[in-house]
DNA sequence: AATCCGTGGTC
DNA sequence: TGACCAAGGAT
């Protein structure tokens, strides 16, 4: 690919004339670039602007986040998704405080080895906030690079990455890699969108060869995507004596360590009534009866589409009277006895969080 | 290499 | 409505 470096400048002017305002870009500190970068992995700039703002103020630097509890960190991520990225970050904030006197390494080998951050975003803290010649490829470079120099393999698999990574490297104009790298992603997400992109407004029109070829809709070279499996699952808002039963999730798997209802897969043949009190029982040795069913929320996560099921449900037989019992736990780490409305200081998965908003202690209290 | 890990927006 | 997909990383 040495044909075309010609279409960088109009990109870099390109950007000059229509970057976003994002916060991050006022003085491209470190510490923020770094949280920016984590938080837009696998989502959108625009959504990650809100949530960028809000933590920015709860832990304004690297000391007050490696500071703060992990419950407030993944708190503050709550909604975000991938929670691995809030422990990672949490993580690592700690050990700059250990490892790099509380300083943000600069050299993208100290800041590849801080866990959460891989190839991209080593490459983007960098070049963004160190001025460092590295390339950062994202999904909107491989995009961008895809449609210009008409790469013909999958951008995902292993031979077409290192394709793009070559041109990427190879098009770095030295001393510039903020403004390319940015440029790049920055005219993927705005202009050569995955879908309709605006080539009448491309200023890189004259030099794409997929536009050259009128096979922009051909590339990238697309990874058929993986079958998404429809789940039913119970969950219950366990209420006795004014108070909610709540349990921390193992640290491992899906949602490690946020807070949830118990609850789980409703077995072929089996009522969402019947699952919810039966994983009751597996989870916390609860015994539990329905008191109403409070909706039926539908949200996606990762390949899984779900129907969660939710109730409101209260002890069966003899409940001792007020008192609290303690439950066996088998699939969390810890459990409370929560008030209604402290239930919005805990991070929750989506689907727990919807619930709870949907009701925000109106109907169990 | 393949799988896991979330969520919400878009068309 | 449902399929696709986004400033990826870890194992």
């Amino acid at each position: 690919m040495t044909e075309q470096n010609a279409f960088i400048p109009l990109l870099l002017d390109w950007f000059a004339a229509n970057k976003r305002d994002l916060p991050w870009r006022r003085a491209y500190d470190p510490y923020a670039v770094w949280v920016s970068e984590i938080m837009a992995q696998q989502t959108q700039m625009d959504r990650v602007v809100s949530y960028f703002n809000r933590f920015m103020e709860l832990f304004p630097d690297i000391a007050a986040l490696a500071d703060a509890p992990e419950d407030a960190v993944l708190k503050a991520w709550e909604g975000l998704g991938y929670y691995s990225r809030a422990r990672n970050l949490h993580a690592a904030a700690k050990r700059i405080m250990t490892a790099h006197g509380g300083v943000f390494p600069g050299e993208l080998a100290a800041i590849r080895a801080l866990p959460g951050i891989g190839d991209y975003t080593a490459g983007a803290v960098a070049s963004i906030a160190f001025g460092r010649d590295a390339v950062a490829v994202d999904a909107n470079v491989q995009r961008v690079l895809a449609r210009a120099c008409d790469i013909d393999v999958p951008v995902k698999e292993p031979a077409g990455k290192t394709r793009v990574m070559e041109i990427a490297r190879a098009l770095l104009p030295s001393s510039r890699a903020r403004e390319y790298n940015e440029a790049l992603m920055e005219f993927g997400a705005l202009v050569c969108r995955p879908k309709n992109p605006d080539c009448a407004a491309c200023p890189i029109a004259g030099a794409c060869q997929a536009k050259h070829l009128g096979i922009v809709s051909d590339r990238p070279v697309l990874t058929k995507a993986k079958d998404i499996t429809p789940l039913n699952v119970a969950t219950g808002v366990l209420l006795h004596a004014d108070r909610i039963f709540i349990q921390k999730r193992l640290a491992k798997g899906a949602w490690g360590n946020l807070w949830e209802f118990p609850g789980g897969r409703i077995e072929p043949g089996e009522t969402p009534q019947a699952a919810v009190v039966r994983e009751f029982r597996e989870e916390t040795a609860f015994a539990t009866e329905v008191a109403t069913k409070l909706a039926v929320i539908r949200h996606g996560y990762t390949t899984f589409r779900v129907t969660l099921h939710c109730f409101l449900l209260r002890l069966a037989g003899e409940s001792n009277g007020n008192a609290l019992p303690t439950p066996e736990l088998t699939a969390a780490q810890q459990s409370r006895w929560v008030r209604p409305d402290e239930l919005a200081g805990y991070a929750f998965p989506a689907g727990h969080r919807k619930l709870i908003d949907q009701f925000d202690g109106s109907l169990w209290l």
